[in-house]
This record gives structure tokens, sequence and C-alpha cells, in this order.
DNA sequence: GACGCCTAATTGTAAGACAATTATAATCGG
DNA sequence: CCGATTATAATTGTCTTACAATTAGGCGTC
């Protein structure tokens, strides 16, 4: 059990403060002093806090005008987490399982959601054709990972979508090594599921958003071929939900 | 354009420092006092980048040894998450959405991972009888977390299994007004879940599941059937500490 | 009333000291 | 000679104090 430093019960502490007061973005915190006061620590520990957390987005510090709530963005993280070689966290398979759980359910909401709002499907077209005009290999690691956030984010479960900022950011690094030509290859994919999606067939896109993303899986089987082997057509699931 | 802070530029030294010395995790960093001298800044400027840095796992200190690149790890993104969590205030409705895709997600790979290995079977077994001997409510919602969490957790997926740990955090305030006799009524309904994974039914697993879960959306209609389509800022209870 | 200056409150940074922790070396017992 | 224990020292963790930098809000002048 790692025991936990004053700085990092300073800044729980703090998140319950919030929880409790139930503080928005934008409302005011006690300043640094008066929080130290409070916890019961020095000024410094309370800094360590707040710095990190002002680093995430969470808390907003100005001179004179002291602490308040921050609007919290998956963006702010994303950019200390851009080394994609510290990420060597989960391997791939258990990242592909976790993409295909997050993306593929939020996928009926979606359909459900163009339905009644056509600029849904307008927002995602718009990526994708970003997407298809990609000529360096940045401008499309970065594009893969808007159209899918987006993706996720069209459905309005706002939870799952902030859950899957962060997989994508995990995933980056295995996008790394991807030939261009088989990228290009997906982005037709791409047409194919917000297409399928804005006639409704949902069951359709989560098969296809599937096979999508499982291409990372047996591109990963093949560079190893000389393991055990495995059935690669995998096509496994395709997850039935909705009930009714 | 926002000002950097010095600690702030600190952090993006030290990542710099990381990303071309090519360092992976474990690897040895300066002490807080060499980079303090390098860097041309105090220790506590040092100390409130590497503070923050720590808090995302990048980075990982201890005493006498010093600093070290750390593994970024989905629990401790899930501290991250928790702030976004408690900031946004999600409605009941996403929440369960949310719990639902989560949930049934992973049944196949439960289900698979049960055949292969029947104690997977015997410990959601155990949680489930633990709940049927429950008298007390705080045992009841303390178990019925668990059982949910150990579910998740059993398909192997860890990425799944940490994110669906802070969800089921935040839904315990949901179940807090849940009569016994309403809760009484969800143990069988457990029982039917893991026996049908059993079997290898996972599709109709997740249809069970999704009803199970499907519960809290009715009881919540039924509660406002007269008010209509209001947010109506959800009141009560919050938990008092920080979940580890 | 509008504009610019002044002041004070608050964060930002620094230096020094000491406590807490722990890897490593030194010591001791067998 | 080896294992366990103790002592040492290096490093982070915390506190205190001090001061610089920034800026919101008040004051005064026109």
């Amino acid at each position: 059990m790692p025991k936990l430093s004053k700085s990092e019960l300073v800044a729980a502490k703090l998140r319950n403060y919030i929880i409790n007061k139930r503080l928005k973005p934008g409302d005011r915190l006690p300043t640094e002093g008066e929080l130290a006061e409070q916890f019961g620590v020095s000024r410094v520990s309370v800094r360590e806090a707040t710095k990190a957390l002002g680093f995430l987005g969470i808390v907003d510090a100005a001179p004179r005008r002291g602490l308040s709530v921050g609007k919290v963005s998956m963006k702010r993280l994303s950019r200390y987490l851009s080394f994609h070689f510290a990420l060597a966290d989960y391997p791939l398979d258990e990242l592909i399982d976790t993409r295909i759980v997050v993306e593929t359910g939020g996928l009926r909401q979606v359909a459900e959601r163009m339905a009644k709002d056509p600029s849904i499907y307008e927002e995602l077209n718009a990526v994708n054709d970003k997407l298809r005009r990609a000529t360096k290999k940045s401008e499309w690691l970065q594009g893969e990972v808007q159209f899918h956030c987006l993706l996720v984010a069209s459905s309005g479960v706002r939870a799952l979508a902030a859950f899957n900022d962060l997989v994508q950011v995990f995933f980056q690094k295995f996008r790394a090594d991807f030939s261009r030509s088989r990228w290009k290859n997906g982005i037709p994919g791409h047409q194919e599921i917000i297409d399928t999606l804005r006639e409704g067939e949902y069951q359709t896109a989560t098969t296809l958003l599937t096979t999508h993303i499982n291409v990372h899986r047996d591109r990963d089987k093949i560079l190893k071929r000389k393991s055990k082997k495995s059935d690669a057509a995998s096509a496994s699931a395709l997850n039935g939900r909705s009930p009714a």
C-alpha cells in the first residue's frame, strides 16, 4: 500500500471539498493560505497539490484573484501523455478489447441522435474528409484519434466519451508503425460506418467498427506468427445489446 | 497566449529530457537538486513539476532512490477521471448507459474465461452468497459494488475494469434510496447472470444484465413521473472519503 | 463618468533547514 | 566465509520565512 504523501492528501481533500460544496467550473476556492490552515499543512504542500491540479486544468490560479475551479478537459491530459513509449501498460489485445467495447457500445445512441440531428453526421463526415486530405502521417494520426473520439462523443454519453479519450491516447503508440497504404485503406471504412449509422443500422455499424478496430489485432498476429496457432478469422463478438 | 509558469516549463523540459534520452519506465532521472541547477530554477519549481507528473504516474519519486520514469497506469489516470466525474455531475440516464456498455461489454470474455477457469464462477458465487446474507443496507451497498466490479474484472480486460470501478463509485449515490425488498429482488438476478455465463450463453446474460441495470432507470422514471423532462439537480449524499 | 495610478491581496519563486525514508556500506555473529 | 543487523548517507518530503510578480479593486484627477 503506497503511503500517500501530504500533497496527495491535500489534492484528495480538495477534491472532496469541491464535491461536497457542489462547486462548478468558475467557482472560487479558498486561498492557498486558508487551505493550508484548514488542512493543517504548510502552504508548500497545498501548492504542490494545487499546482498539480492546475496542470490538469482542474483548478485555475491567478495572483490576487486566487484559486478557482477549472474546466476539466481531456486535452490537457493528452499533452502530458504524449509520450507514447511510456504507456506500455496494457497489452495490445486488452486495449483492442477495450476499444471495441467502448466504441461500439455507443453506436446505438449515435444512430438515434443522428436521426434527430443531421449535423452529427456532417461533423463526422468533415473529420473523415480532413483525414482523406491528410498527407503527413502526423496529420493522419491526429485525425484518426479525432474521428474515433468524435464518434463516441456523438453518442451523448459523456462519461463514456471521457474514458474513450483516454483509451485513444493509450492506443496511439500502436498506430505509430502503420503503413500509409494501410491507413488509406481505413478511411472508406470510416465512411461506411457513419453512412450505415445514418441509415439507423447500428448493428451493422457495430460489425463494421469491430472489424475496423480488429485490423490492429490481425496485424499483431501476423507480426508474431511464429507463436501458437490462433484463429485469425476472429470476427468474434458482436455484442448483442439493446433489449428493446 | 497563456504565459507558462516556471514549473510548467520545468515539466516541459523534463518531458523533452525523457524523450531525447529515450528513457523507459524504471530509468533513473537526475535528482531534484541536479534538475534545479540544470534548469536554473529553485528546487521548489522542480518539485511542483515532478509532483504534477507524479500524479499522472509519469515520474516516480522515493527518498534515497530519487526520481525515475514511471509507468502510466489506468489506475493512476482514474484519479483524474474521478475529478472529471465529480465536476460533471452526469445525469442518471447517462450513467446507466455507461454502466450497460461497460458491464455487458466484458461478458463474452467472462464466459470464455469461466469455461477455462471454474474459480471465476466460484468467486462471483461467493460474493453473491455474501450478498444474500447481508442484513444492513451498508453491507448490501458494498456487496453490490463488489459484485459488479468483480464481474467486469473477471473479463480480464483490466482497463475496462479500472474504469468500471470508477463508474460504480459514482453510481453509489443512486443506489442509496433503494428499498430492502427491491434489492433482495436483485440477488436472484445476479445468480441467473452468472449461471447463464457458466453455460457460455453470454448473449442471454447480456440481456439479463441490461435489464438488471435498467431497473434504476425505471425507478427513476416512476419517481419523477409528475415532473416532466427536468434535469432536477440531484439532491443528497456524497461520499466522504477518497476512493484510494 | 472615464481614465490612469496606487495599493493591497494573492500567487509565484527562492533559500535554508530539518524530518522521514531507504539504498548502500559497515559491522557483527555464526 | 556468509547472513543478518546496524550505521551511514543520499534523497525526497515538509516547513518556515522572505520577497518578487501580478493584478483586482479602490482612489483620485480630469
